[in-house]
DNA sequence: CAAAATCCTGACCAAGTAGTCATCATTTTT
DNA sequence: AAAAATGATGACTACTTGGTCAGGATTTTG
């Protein structure tokens, strides 16, 4: 009977995941400064010192959930070698991508945060495993290139549009939203995906995947 | 002589633009709630009840930002017509958005956080003058795309893409720098203004101008 | 069931905050 | 130069905040 024993305070982690999930709304929506460990109390509805019970500061608190969120990020588009496809894997990628700015808009959001403030609990993250997922890409992109199936496009700028893209459906819901008079519904996100995947595509000389096409009428 | 009386105060004038300078730096940095009067004043160089002198309240000094900030976002592709040329009107809109974030950096994120959070303070801006500049911005495309200057796409959807890549170099700065392992200098805005045009352009089926053409070598 | 580990929380505190106010200094106007 | 307007600031206050701590409750383990 192992497990019995090492089951991790099944109270402690459904607390935890409580807490998390309560501060990922309060910290999307006033930043870290400007969410107070009593409005993450409230939210969870919870008393404050249980809060710094579980997480021993507001900091703690917050790094750990920032790394919830770069967990949140891998990606088929991780494992995609140089034999693939490049139309359907960036196809794939973009679409992917997109559907985490749909179904978390949150995590994104304080990712976004956390980046415009100068990043400072990413750095490392940033100048390790994210550089070497990026050469790992921008090499890859490069053999697509090389073997001339797709035109010559600067790999990493082509990554960082398609992220300024995906990512600006949630990051700037609040414009989105007040310009469209609307929110973004399930199909508005399709429709999005389907300009934003035969942009990018069309631009990298690219024929279009059958299922990226517009279906209807 | 009117003038002289009216002369603003140039004493007054002289600070406020200090002001509002160093808030735009505490700001853009740390966030409106992240922010101190205090700190705004140590940058500002002065003491922190003279901050409070020229404006009422730290939320008055921020709202006073947020307007000189959207000033900025005028663009000469405000007056753009449908007689105009699509790929010239789009290219050079690009390369002054991506203009405006090598320029004017923290401009664009205190904007980016202010969306980020829910825009509270631009609600009514966006439902009003910016719906109806995007109204006729969209119209403007759709004519271009009716008389067959440019192939069919979602004028909305074509230019959140802009804002989005042309915006991500300023408010990703943080990302950016460490994935490239230096900071973007003019050449490297260059060439992802280059980069950007013809991916937009060509996703449009447009052909690029001479003067947006890779140069060198 | 006893002991140990985990969970829970009210009371409290030190630090930092935006903003007020009374007073003084300088500049502008008459 | 007197009066008026504008500019400048130290001292103070009311309030919020993150975090501690001591002690109690509940659950898990032997």
């Amino acid at each position: 009977m192992v497990s019995k024993s090492k089951m991790e305070g099944s109270i402690g982690a459904k607390n935890k995941r409580n807490i998390l999930s309560a501060a990922e709304k309060a910290f999307a929506t006033h930043g870290f400064k400007g969410t107070s460990v009593q409005q993450i109390a409230d939210e969870a509805g919870l008393p404050k010192t249980n809060i710094l019970y579980y997480f021993k500061s507001k900091q703690g608190l917050y790094v750990a959930l920032l790394q919830d969120i770069m967990a949140l990020w891998n990606s088929r588009f991780d494992m995609v070698t140089s034999k693939d496809d490049p139309a359907i894997s960036l196809a794939d990628y973009i679409a992917e991508k997109m559907t985490m700015s749909r179904t978390h808009p949150l995590a994104s959001k304080i990712f976004a945060m956390e980046v415009l403030n100068g990043a400072p609990y990413l750095t490392k993250f940033f100048r390790n495993e994210h550089v070497a997922w990026m050469n790992g890409r921008v090499a890859i992109i490069e053999s697509w290139i090389t073997q001339g199936k797709m035109q010559a496009v600067d790999p990493s700028y082509l990554l960082f549009h398609i992220w300024a893209c995906t990512q600006h459906y949630a990051d700037f819901s609040a414009q989105i939203s007040s310009l469209r008079g609307k929110t973004m519904k399930r199909a508005d996100f399709d429709d999005a995906t389907r300009e934003l995947v035969r942009l990018v595509l069309t631009g990298c000389g690219l024929a279009v995947p059958q299922k990226y096409l517009e279906t209807a009428e």
